[in-house]
DNA sequence: TTGAAAGCGCTAACAT
DNA sequence: ATGTTAGCGCTTTCAA
């Protein structure tokens, strides 16, 4: 089975003609294999095993309308949670032979006008979006209207013209907050401080409304639950933070959600002198190294960021192979409580 | 200024229909502009945006042979290093009108060739790569000798049939290591630890050896200089960790190579009842939340990640666009020691 | 300066 | 079952 490397530029005629037989013989062969005589499927494999012929893409792109690529826009695959997502998506959409094509949009909606304008002459298969706000629905309905399967990652799902939502991958962090901020409440606290860095995407947004629902649902003053929503100056963790910790009354559990935020929280503890459990308890929301590893390990809400990507990648391959109808458009993820050893009832 | 959304479909055909000039111009006019009158350019202009037109970027490859796409390979996107390297070499492409593709390779050879196959049919422009071993050399001077550009990310640079060397973004690890070394022999220990899971990539091997010949420069008895290698079983960095520090003597310090290992060092002295730095020192190669945060914060060694991924693309933009010949085909990135509180002179 | 025409490499009718 | 032909949408000679 000898093999020539091929020098790029071997095209399907050059294995016609080394097998000897016609152009689409050759493509016939070499795709479905449907209405192809085992002696050609045979010649043709081996000319083009010998040539080394690799198929190009961009011309069978271009008459089969299909790239074979996925677009993904992210925030920032360099947030960890997010890169995880992509990784476990990739791996599904390679596995069906796809290709991810990443654009990070920074959350910022001209961003991301701009990636889905350069994405738009790209023939992408379909696309992984989480959107960075309400304001630009319209360029993603647009697509969705253009026919390019889209599925929706953590946020609102997008609805189309006849009100049909597109598919989406959602995590229910508004259970998730729910269990924590009970938690927080059965073992004593009235105090409890929510610290996020934006109040308008759809996690933050229930999770706030999951915080709420307990305070009101146990009948507990809602004063009590203050909410610090701070778009983030790079040092608001820690400022503000310390800016609600030497507030009075002094809050006595506080959730954070994301790590930058307990990065924040933990470092602004530090600072003032506070132990955690004993004067201060902490629920990270998001579950990283960080959480596990602190000394106290920190109570945390987690949830599986691969199957945020696999479910997408299953519900755009799903769509992308017309499989399935309009069935199962939606995935909603679990959260789980890891108990760790940050929270504790309140000083007395 | 109106704008029409386009229903796909709009092709360069019907903007010259509209515009009332032939193919051609309009080709000229979106494009180089070269040799277009005034009037064709406005009316081409003002008819392309009346209709939506956004080029078929897949004909145009066809044609230009030239996709517009760079392909970075990585081992794990999921690893907020990598992440952030990624992401930077992202905006700068992005801004040079390239499409970032990103394939996880999990540092296996087969997954890299099984990628490199799959990629070779697209026509990329180039690629940024991290390779997994040596023994996949071949499939990436295959690439090079095709005439594709790759850059080589903290990895050995591949040599070409000239023995001309690939363009490379290198991390100084070995002064890092020497610099982070020093500092704990200045501190008075005499045994110490690294903690890796593998001791063939570049920068582990870098590290190593800058381990090494600050122990042998100082004249300090080798076998201080403990090295435990160790190909990660998932419990490695915590369960190596142990078995390490009740071993005897006891190291008084460790290097943890990489953000894994140092939270299974961490988890591992907090289960021994080991103070940090009373017991034992820890210095973190790679500088994370984690370290920055954990109480005590971990003295580390820290270098750009961001610098890492945009010089990466520089370097690729720069033979893409053909410029300043074979000038600057390396850049070597500092690295820098971060003193923070987890190291000690040790216990009398 | 502008237009006509020839492909880029491939797939999919359509004949045979 | 196999071959012939016509494009996919674009850029690029080559004439005019």
């Amino acid at each position: 089975m000898e093999e020539i490397v091929s020098r790029s530029g071997v095209t399907i005629r050059d294995v016609a003609r080394v097998a000897g037989v016609s152009l689409s013989s050759v493509s016939r062969a070499l795709n479905g294999g449907k209405n192809v005589s085992a002696r050609i499927a045979r010649d043709v494999a081996a000319a083009a095993s010998t040539l080394g012929y690799q198929p190009d893409f961009m011309a069978r792109s271009l008459r089969t309308r299909s790239s074979g690529m996925v677009g993904c826009l992210v925030p920032d695959v360099s947030n960890p949670l997010n890169a995880t997502i992509v990784r476990a998506a990739e791996a599904c959409l390679r596995d069906a032979g796809y290709l991810l094509i990443i654009a990070n949009t920074a959350n910022d909606p001209a961003r991301e006008r701009e990636a889905a304008a350069r994405l738009r002459g790209r023939r992408l298969d379909g696309m992984l979006v989480a959107p960075a706000g309400d304001g630009n629905a319209r360029i993603w309905r647009d697509l969705v209207a253009a026919g390019t399967p889209i599925v929706i990652l953590d946020r609102d799902p997008l609805e189309d013209e006849d009100d049909i939502p597109s598919p989406a991958v959602l995590v229910d962090h508004r259970a998730g907050a729910m269990a924590a901020t009970r938690y927080l409440v059965a073992l004593g606290h009235r105090r409890i401080a929510l610290l996020t860095a934006d109040a308008d995407m759809r996690p933050s947004r229930e999770r706030i409304a999951g915080f709420r629902a307990v305070f009101a649902e146990a009948g507990i003053d809602a004063a009590g639950a203050q909410l610090c929503i701070q778009a983030s100056p790079m040092d608001f963790p820690q400022g503000g933070t310390l800016a609600l910790l030497r507030g009075t009354p002094r809050p006595t559990a506080i959730i954070a959600l994301g790590t930058r935020i307990l990065a924040g929280v933990l470092r602004a503890a530090r600072d003032l002198g506070l132990s955690v459990p004993r004067d201060l308890s902490v629920l990270s929301v998001g579950d990283t190294d960080l959480a596990a590893v602190h000394t106290p390990p920190i109570t945390a809400l987690r949830w599986s960021l691969e199957d945020v990507g696999r479910a997408a990648a299953d519900l755009l391959l799903q769509r992308l192979h017309g499989v399935g109808g309009q069935a199962q458009a939606r995935t909603l993820l679990p959260v789980e409580l890891v108990l760790r050893e940050s929270c504790a009832p309140p000083a007395a």
